[in-house]
DNA sequence: TCTGGGGTCCTAGGACCC
DNA sequence: TCTGGGGTCCTAGGACCC
């Protein structure tokens, strides 16, 4: 058996947990830059307000119902996702963290006591983080899934859903369409509605191999999932990232080619910092940016550049990009967007040096070493290159942001005496 | 004025090999 | 008369996830 525990609305909870006073209250959080609502408290919902909205549409009804408005504070939703995972641990050894919000926990041999050890899992979660969540408890991840959104769409299951016997997810298949299943989406949907397959219960009684023939292995995986049959494991180690990407919007377009280079810049140092902690080499690089795609004329420019060695050093990294970026400049145009990419990527410890070729240098490897050392004690962004700019006025739009309650000293909270 | 960011996996088709 | 069979690797594009 599966249980998949999934955090209501994450990242309004996780405002909520030091800002009591908006229990109850309709919240939102916002994507980076402020451009759309990512995440709303049921409140929220309530009101009407849909799952990414743009800001700017929306901004006058939010402001009518006095809804709670945050920007993004990743380093807040981070931390407290860790804390939920920590809590999960004491109910069973085997867990997958699947997204910050959602995590897969295996109860093998507890067979006899699943919805009282739902109820324990919730209510253990409330009672140590403050995070509200679902429970979906069944025999495969895909039917745990779907269990899980149960569990939220009906009230009477008070947040725990089992789905453990046939009949019990047949009652369910049969209420939902194709699209409630967990790897189904839109254009598979058309595809399947072709076929007269239109529930979620019509999928499940389809033939695998004729679907197969359609489509490709995921739905006939899916399929067998739909049937209790399992054929998606626990993955209790996160894979290494196999390409790491930075990239943002402007918070004000950008019109001259000084903004592109230092966003390119910072963007690539992130990257590098990224790698690093994941131990890595970077061999190839991908440089992109374009204008709005919502307007007409739109521009758009990309480049894949090997680099010279396998490396993880951010001057390299930082000074191909700012190149490459230069060389795809062209002006008049009103950029939105900037990003890179690491996309080649190899394992440092065990990669095979080129005979003729040194590679990254000694030295190199000690003076990342230390600005790693300087930005974990003292804060991301203590040291950096100047090409990254100083004062970056293109930097996105954070104008909500909450205080990094838990991961930086200066924003603790007080408790008044 | 104004529309996110970061990933994964699968397949088809081309290039190339013996 | 008339041009195999089996395989690998790479890439682009599609689809999906949170």
């Amino acid at each position: 058996m599966f249980a998949l525990v999934d955090c209501n609305s994450f990242y309004a909870s996780c405002e909520q947990v030091f800002r009591p006073d908006l229990r109850g209250k309709p919240v939102v959080v916002l994507s980076n830059n402020d451009g759309f609502v990512v995440a709303r408290s049921r409140e929220a919902k309530a009101l009407g307000i849909g799952d990414l909205q743009p800001f700017f549409k929306i901004e006058p009804l939010l402001r009518r119902n006095n809804v709670a408005i945050f920007s993004s504070n990743y380093p807040l939703y981070g931390d407290l996702s860790n804390r939920v995972m920590t809590t999960l641990k004491n109910f069973s050894p085997h867990i997958e963290v699947y997204s910050i919000d959602e995590m897969f926990l295996s109860l093998h041999g507890m067979q006899n006591k699943t919805l009282q050890h739902g109820q324990e899992i919730k209510h253990r979660l409330w009672d140590h983080v403050r995070m509200p969540v679902g429970v979906g408890i069944a025999p495969t991840k895909t039917l745990a899934k779907m269990a899980n959104r149960t569990a939220k769409k009906i009230r009477k299951l008070d947040g725990v859903c089992i789905l453990d016997q046939p009949y019990k997810w047949e009652w369910v298949l049969r209420r939902v369409p194709v699209t409630a299943i967990w790897g189904v989406a839109r254009r598979m949907a058309a595809r399947l509605a072709k076929l007269n397959i239109e529930s979620a219960w019509d999928l499940a009684s389809a033939n695998p191999r004729i679907i197969r023939g359609h489509s490709n292995i995921c739905l006939e995986r899916i399929i067998e999932e739909l049937n209790g049959r399992p054929c998606l494991s626990l993955e209790e180690l996160p894979s290494a990232k196999k390409q790491i990407y930075c990239t943002r919007s402007f918070g004000k377009k950008a019109r001259e080619l000084q903004p592109v280079l230092e966003a390119i810049s910072l963007y690539a140092a992130r990257a590098a910092d990224k790698l690093r902690a994941q131990k890595y080499l970077a061999l190839a690089m991908h440089i992109f940016f374009h204008t709005s795609p919502f307007k007409s004329n739109f521009h758009s420019v990309s480049d894949i550049v090997k680099l010279p060695y396998p490396t993880d050093d951010t001057r390299l990294i930082t000074a191909l990009a700012r190149d490459t970026a230069a060389r795809l400049y062209r002006p008049g145009h009103e950029f939105l967007k900037a990003g890179i990419g690491l996309t080649e990527i190899v394992d440092k410890k065990h990669y095979q040096f080129d005979l003729l070729h040194p590679g990254q240098s000694e030295k190199s490897d000690r003076v990342m070493k230390v600005m790693d050392k300087i930005n974990n004690s003292e804060g991301r962004g203590t040291l950096f290159l100047a090409a990254q700019g100083v004062r970056k006025p293109w930097y996105m739009r954070q104008q909500f942001t909450s205080p990094q309650y838990t991961t930086k000293w200066s924003d603790l909270p007080v408790i008044k005496a």
